[in-house]
DNA sequence: GTATATATAGAAAAGGTTTTCTATAGAAAT
DNA sequence: ATTTCTATAGAAAACCTTTTCTATATATAC
């Protein structure tokens, strides 16, 4: 059975398909008498319109894209609550998407979602490469970066400050007397994983503490990878283990506990743990971690409330904005302090 | 500037837009004198075809509606996945929609999704009401029902064996001794949340024990509600605490360990408690919870393969398929053995 | 009583593709 | 040399809306 057409509403009622239309967008008068004839048909019919005609017609398709690394990541999903609860509201549905760290995966997405004619993109982008994302800013195309700048961009961001937020949780970890500490870094070529690994580094070198190199550790912001780095590390370090531990990103630091909880290595007592961001169900996770915490949610409504605005108004070259959250300590029961 | 379309591309390589169509597509011989000159018209222009317009042309948008109680929910998060394995490389990309387990938020996602004309539809429902989906039906549009049956629904279904499995983990509590056992439901007019209730309350019956009306508690599936119904049940039972809870779903699970950690209540010294489906991170849980273990993932991936079946044969009257996964118990340590 | 405004309705264009239908040129077959 | 096929290319229809442009009838103003 074909699925009804205007046109077939319109035959029905004896109209045309103009008054259907108008009927059912109520953006014009029509008289009760065709209303009524028009309302009825639709019903006989169940008559359903068709939004990809509408789309082309009226060019606009109501719908956001969000491509993130990993719609998994508690993190990336606060976010798209917080975008979802703006734009929700005015009618506009999301599109989701992960790319997995995986940069020629994001390109593809970006491609997808731009043919798509999705109304904007609210993109945490694993890329360094902006050549594609301003070919579409020239295009006046909104993009929104969340959560990772991409250098040379054309394009509004919201970021948190990485920077002194992670030189504010490593100096915790130095004020508790710690003096070796691992730490497990993002993709450094994405700006929050360079820029926490810079803010924890510059913590350092103040205080005097020099890094060891194996005690930096790759985890590409992947639960697995910092599983596995961690696990490494340990066995090559029996003697000599870090007495805390900075995980760069909330998965990285589930990863560290899995990999230490192997080892019976018990967190504060034997090592402290903190972490960027916080992970999965923190309530109840024994020890409650000391993290940065980020306000996902408000970054997420940040993204929606710049999206809509680019939408309306427009993107205009070099007119574009750079909002930076200011995330918080929060200081709970898995650091210890050695110096006592 | 204006988005270049393929009348730009057509005029600018001097060929008809058929002939651009066809280069793109690669589904009609053209030479290769021409098809040079519209390759690069087509960078010049930096053209990307338009989706929308294809998409009205084509009858077929190449997506699927997926549409769960809660996506944040890891459940609901390996079936998207599960899903996505099997229909991402078909070249179909999904939109995901949580109900939050409000009839009336479903009702509104399934009309804007069939409106957008997606190609298909996988739905956990937590409506009761089948006359909309029914109405689809007749219209030919498949619909996967997954983790939840809705009555006199012409449907393909995709669900778990609840009851059996309830009654499976009931009966383990049991064996180890425990008589006053209370339940956290989830919302009884959903299917699996009925079927669960009912396993666990024939497991009851079969071996004598009568359950109390106290000992029932009202979830609605959702972690706070769980939290506040058990916390509210302590409070009213200080001395004459059931010795072990069944919570019927995973996020009921980390309400009910929320609440018992507030009053330093032990898992499961203090008190067993098992769970319908695993939490978050379950094995960075204090102690590893002893599970019905609901495997997701496959249950994406057999929708997904039963909506590309759809897609591609249609949907016959009277020829609806229902597949159901058989759990697995998984015996941890949140389970004590109070008999001995 | 004529001119002008207002309310309502239909016709037709437009949005950007895909695909069928025609048309042409050259190759192959007779 | 004439017919038949094949390869290639363009014209035009179709997909389903929204919206502009016309048209008509009635009401209002002078």
């Amino acid at each position: 059975m074909r699925r009804a057409t205007i046109t077939d509403v319109a035959k029905r009622a004896n109209v045309s398909i103009s008054t259907v239309s108008r009927v059912l967008n109520k953006n014009y008068p029509v008289s009760d008498e065709l209303r009524q004839k028009v309302l009825q048909a639709v019903s006989e019919l169940n008559y359903q319109p068709n939004a990809v005609a509408r789309s082309l017609k009226k060019q606009t398709t109501n719908t956001i894209g969000v491509v993130v690394a990993d719609i998994s990541n508690p993190f990336f999903m606060q976010i798209a609550k917080g975008i979802e609860s703006i734009v929700s509201p005015q009618g506009y549905q999301l599109i989701f998407c992960s790319t997995d760290e995986n940069p020629t995966k994001e390109h593809t997405l970006l491609r997808l979602l731009y043919e798509r004619r999705v109304d904007a993109i609210i993109l945490a982008s694993c890329d360094t490469d902006s050549s594609y994302l301003n070919q579409l800013a020239q295009n006046s195309f909104p993009i929104i970066l969340i959560d990772r700048k991409v250098p040379n961009c054309n394009a509004d961001v919201i970021v948190e400050d990485n920077f002194s937020s992670a030189y504010m949780l490593a100096q915790h970890l130095i004020q508790n007397g710690h003096r070796k500490i691992c730490v497990i870094n993002g993709p450094l070529k994405v700006s929050s994983a360079s820029e926490r690994f810079e803010g924890f580094r510059k913590a350092l070198e103040d205080n005097g503490i020099d890094l060891k190199k194996e005690y930096v550790l790759e985890g590409n912001f992947m639960r697995c990878d910092a599983y596995g780095a961690v696990k490494k590390m340990i066995l090559n370090h029996q003697n000599d283990l870090p007495t805390a531990i900075f995980a760069t990103n909330n998965l990285m630091a589930e990863g560290a506990m899995a990999a230490l909880r192997e080892f019976n290595i018990k967190i504060p007592d034997d090592i402290s743990l903190v972490s960027f961001g916080d992970i999965s169900i923190p309530d109840l996770i024994d020890p409650k971690l000391t993290v940065i915490s980020q306000n996902a949610f408000a970054i997420g409504q940040k993204a929606g409330e710049m999206a809509l605005y680019r939408i309306k108004r427009g993107v205009k070259k070099h007119d574009f904005k750079e909002f930076i959250m200011v995330p918080e300590l929060r200081i709970r029961d898995s650091v210890k302090n050695i110096e006592l």
